[in-house]
Order: structure tokens, then sequence, then C-alpha cells
DNA sequence: CTGAAAGCGCTAACAA
DNA sequence: TTGTTAGCGCTTTCAG
């Protein structure tokens, strides 16, 4: 056995090997053109014995086409968005095409900087989480060229498609279930996060409905960091301390609503009689809990599916008459915590 | 205002409206070599100005470098595979690499298309979950010339590098925290999955010590897809309703396990009095639980950390002198749900 | 059905 | 400090 070679193999390798022309290699190799089955096998054999795997880049520079998917997205820590992903993956396996993830922990500049990079490799297409970006960012993403889908929001215009719920229109449907049941002094605890936009409309949206119906917020806790079903337990403790005469809260998440929940229930407290609880994001992970907290569902795979979906069409032809405006309806899941009436 | 070019914008688009040669320009874009403080000034307001975006298929073909880190990984869905990324980024960021995740969905011959696609990018380095791949992929990677780090399982030998825990001496511990604590009559809860090779070794390291105190594991059981919470307390129930003398119980993971201890809790069950229960993974999720599980910290993110680190330290330079084999030992937490004595 | 020539957009290496 | 010249490994295009 030869000394393993210290230079990756070429077509030109595969070429000598089975004595075809590297052009015809290239055809095989690729599924294009009429190739004799006698020549095809001979190129698969020497490629396979070598152990041959083609260089893409440079492929991607000759032809100017490069399979890629950019999907860009906050973190991979929030179940929300492996759970995007997922719905991504499934649609484009049926495709040439291959999602590629970069991750943004939230920071605008982070985002920019993310975007440049994987703009550099020229992508057929970006995905990309929310309508809010930088100046940079969404003049990077208007001159590339490709479709761009922003995700998971529709309260604003895209640059160019948008996949999402209203989350606006989420925190009014809240509200108004909430206030149907008979609620009135109503909490709200979420993430200490300016820069999360779709709870920031959730709330606005919740509070405006409430306003409508004269109700204000009682009281509102924040966190960040740590486990959120036990910083779930915490805040409630906290809140509900300060103020006693809660009868309801609203969580900005599944998680810290589920330690709500488990505190509550810790405290003896009738849930959903003497205060009522919900959440947000329709979490798969929670089921199992105690008693099933009231949601609402993001859609996050149907999210994902319906972002890939567009962004194989406008691939495959960008001239494809499809909506550039998907926005999907979730409805409330009264769940076991909130009052039926 | 011109149309907006369909062409992607070049290096001599930048050459051309600074009045710079191409060579300099790309010298300025990539902080390479000496250049005047005024041709520098000139070129970066030209290309900010065009919004020119390199382009890196180019510069890797021309360079052969590539700035990426291939990391293979069973799924995102499993928090485990998150957190071992927050560590493989968080060092990489101190450095010009990149990772980019591809998903195996624990499947060996996925694992195999996800690495002849990403090695076709011709990475600087590979770090991929397991010890576990077919010949075919064992060959790629070992013919790829670049770094190859294998994480999560340190119970075989590496192509190249691995950092992990031994899951089989994971087993083992916990099968000498339970005995030693009094149990005897001991059910394992796990997943149906025969690929799960990390599950599988905990398993064989498990009732391995508890063979050689004469115990023998009384009753197992099974589950495959849906929630984990749920699952847990389904299985629990059955295995509780099938063999009632059981008194201790160990989970493949801790969501299940979770799930067990809610249902324990809801039955009224005394734990760890009647009923000792332990999971593995030691996942922060969990903090805010009734009760504190008992588990084994896999070490995610630090296994994520290492990983990178040699990565860097290879690709810096391949002859680095340092440890291949990392093994790090994770130790038994008892939290409240194992008798201590 | 197969091959030869000409780049893709950039950078290494060398020259000025 | 700057510019020129050759490719990087593949695919497109055009000939046979």
């Amino acid at each position: 056995m030869a000394a393993t070679p210290p230079r990756p193999l070429t077509l030109r390798d595969v070429s000598e090997a089975s004595g075809v022309s590297e052009m015809t290699v290239s055809r095989v190799l690729r599924n294009r053109g009429d190739v004799s089955e006698a020549t095809r096998a001979k190129v698969l054999e020497a490629a396979k014995s070598l152990g041959y795997v083609p260089n893409k880049i440079a492929g991607a520079l000759a032809s100017q086409r490069v399979n890629l998917v950019a999907v860009i997205i906050p973190s991979l820590r929030n179940m929300v968005f492996p759970e995007v992903m997922s719905g991504i993956s499934a649609v484009l396996e049926d495709t040439e095409l291959q999602p590629v993830v970069g991750v943004t922990d939230y920071m605008p500049e982070k985002e920019e900087r993310v975007l440049y990079e994987m703009l550099s490799w020229r992508p057929s297409s970006v995905i990309i989480a929310g309508l809010e970006h930088s100046d940079a960012s969404r003049a990077m993403l208007a001159a590339s060229g490709i479709p761009v889908v922003e995700i998971m929001d529709t309260d604003g215009t895209p640059i160019d498609a948008m996949v999402g719920i209203s989350h606006r229109r989420a925190g009014r449907e809240m509200a108004q279930a909430i206030l149907k049941a008979g609620y009135t002094n109503i909490g709200f605890l979420g993430t200490k996060m300016p820069l999360d936009h779709r709870a920031r409309k959730r709330f606005e949206g919740f509070t405006e409905t409430l306003a409508k119906a004269g109700v204000e917020v009682m009281d509102q806790e924040f966190y960040s960091g740590g486990s959120a079903l036990a910083k779930g337990r915490e805040m409630t403790q906290t809140i509900l301390e300060r103020t006693p005469e809660l009868d309801f809260l609203y969580y900005s998440n599944d998680m810290i609503g589920a330690g709500g929940l488990l505190y509550c229930l810790d405290k003896g407290i009738d849930v959903p009689g003497q205060i009522g609880l919900a959440g947000f994001n329709g979490v798969e992970l929670l089921d199992g809990l105690p008693r099933k907290l009231a949601t609402m569902d993001a859609m996050r795979t149907e999210i994902g599916r319906k972002a890939a979906e567009i962004v194989a069409a406008l691939v495959e032809d960008p001239d494809a008459e499809i909506d550039r405006i998907v926005e999907l309806t979730p409805k409330v899941a009264m769940g076991e915590t909130l009052k039926k009436r």
C-alpha cells in the first residue's frame, strides 16, 4: 500500500486512473449528459477505489451555482429554532438544496457578521429569523440578489418574502381568552430581552387588548439567563408575594410558565381556579407536566416547511408566482390552566 | 440610481471604483501585507459604497484554505448537541475558524452522505459525534488528510483524536452508587435505539457492575418518539404495574427520568425512600423540578470546548504536540432521588 | 458519446 | 508599497 498522498485527489487523478478524460469523469460523477455504460462503470470504479471526493469549491466557482441555503437564527438552545430547522430540512431533503446554519445569539452585530460570512459563500438563498435587522444587514440582503425569506414574524414589511405568525395578534388573542375567562388581575412574566422583538410584539398586542377592556397589567417580572424552569418558579414566587391579588399570570414562554405551574402546585394554589396561567410556544417537550399549560402554538415546524418551500420554488425559478407573504394563524390552546366558561 | 446589477460584484469592480489594482484591493480586504493608509481608505470606501461582499469560493480555491470546521452530530432536537455546539462556538469564536453543522438523524447512511457533502467543501477539520461509523465514513475521514476529532465517547479507538467521557464507566459508577445506597430491585428505562451506542455502553457498564454484585436488572422498558416527559410517565407506570417490587429506576436520559419523577410524585410514591430514580445527562433545563433528579453530567459544553481547542491547535500546526485522547470524568450527582447513606 | 479549450474570482509568488 | 502573472479544480461551451 502506497503512502497516503498528502495532496487531496482531483478529477485528474480519477481521469488518469480510469483512462477517461476529466470532462467525461465530471459528467459521470454529476450524472450529466450521456455517457456510455462502459465508461461510466470504469469511472465510478476508479473514483470509488481512490476514495475521490469532488471539490465543490472548484465546482461552484466554475458553475456559478451553490446548493446552499443560509439559515440564520438567534440560537440553537431555544427549542424553537431546532424545530424550525426540522421543518426546513424536511423540505429541502427532497431537493438539491442544503441548509447551513448561522447563529446570531440575538445580537444584531453578530447577525451582521454571520450574514456577511454566509453571503460570501454565495448561497442560493437566505432564510433569516425576524424582520428587524441592522441597516447594513438589510442592505446586504437586498443587494445579494438571491431569494430572502424572513421567518417567525409577520408584523412588518419583508425585504423579499416572509413566513410566520403575527405576534401582536397572538398577544391580542391570548388577552381575549383570559378576559373572557373572567380574569382581571393580570401579571406578565418574561425575558429581559430588549432585542426579542417577537416577545415585545406579543406583549404590545396583549396590553392593547386589555386596555380596550379597561384592564391594565397589574405587575411584571423579568429574568435573564439560567434554567427557565427554575426561573419560572422564582419569578412566580416573587411576583405573587409582591402582588397577591394577581389572578392570572401570562408568561412569555412555556418553560417559565411550566416553572410557574410547578410552583403554584407546590404551594397548593388552585390552578386555574385561584390563579390562571398561560405561556407561549406550544412546546411538545412539556407534555407530561401534572397539568397542561394554556399556550399558543408558534407553528415552528410549519414555518420552517413553508419557508423552505418558498426557497425551493424561487431557486428553481426566480420568477415563480408564489405568495411571498405567508401568515399562519395559531389558536389559543386552553390547556388546563385557564378557566373554561 | 442605476438599476441593480444582476451580476454579483467582484474584486474588479472595487478595483475600478477605487483606481487600485485588484491585488491591492484584495490585500486591503484581507488585512494582508503592507498597504498605505491612503489606498487602504480609498479601497474600503469603494468596497463599502458598492456593497461588495468577497467571494469566498474563489478565495478558497485560490488559497487552498477554508476556514470551516465541519461538525457532524445526530440531532439538534436533543438538547445535548446544541450544548456541545455552544462549547465549540465559544472556542472557535476567538479564531478564524467557523463551525458548520451537519445532522445525521442517528442514521449511519445519512452520516455518510452528510460527511461526503461536507468534505466536498474541503473544511479545515471535522468534529464528529461518536466512534461508530460506517467503513466508508471512516475511510473518507482517514483519507481526508485533515484533523478529525470524534466526540462524546471514549470507549473505543479514534481515527485521529477523541474527546468525551467513558459511557461504560458512567454506567458502572451509577450502578455502584445505586448498590451502595442499598437498592437491589433495579429497572432500566431507555430509548428503543439500537444505534444509540452511548446509551448501549452505559447500559453495558451498568449491568456489568450489577452482575459483579450478583444483581440483575429486574425489568426493562423502552420507548421511541413523542414527548420524553410524557413517555417517562407512561413507561414508569407500565414498568411499575408490571413489576411492583422494583425499588430503583435507571433512565437513559434525564427527560424521561423527570417524567418518571413526576409520575411517582403524582402517585404519592416516596422518592427516594420507596423508589429511587436516576437519569443521565445533567440537563440544566430540569432545574426547577419538585425534586432534583440524580444524574450524571455528560460534560457536553466541556467536550465541545476541548474538541474545538484541539481542532484550533491542529489547524494552526498539524504537528502540534497535544493530547489526542481526552477523557473527561463526570461524577454522579446524587440529587434528591437517590438515598444517601 | 467524448474531448479540448477557456475561464469562474480570487490569491501566491514574484517583480518592480 | 504596489502591480503582474499564473494558476487553484472544476464546468461551460463548442468541436469532433
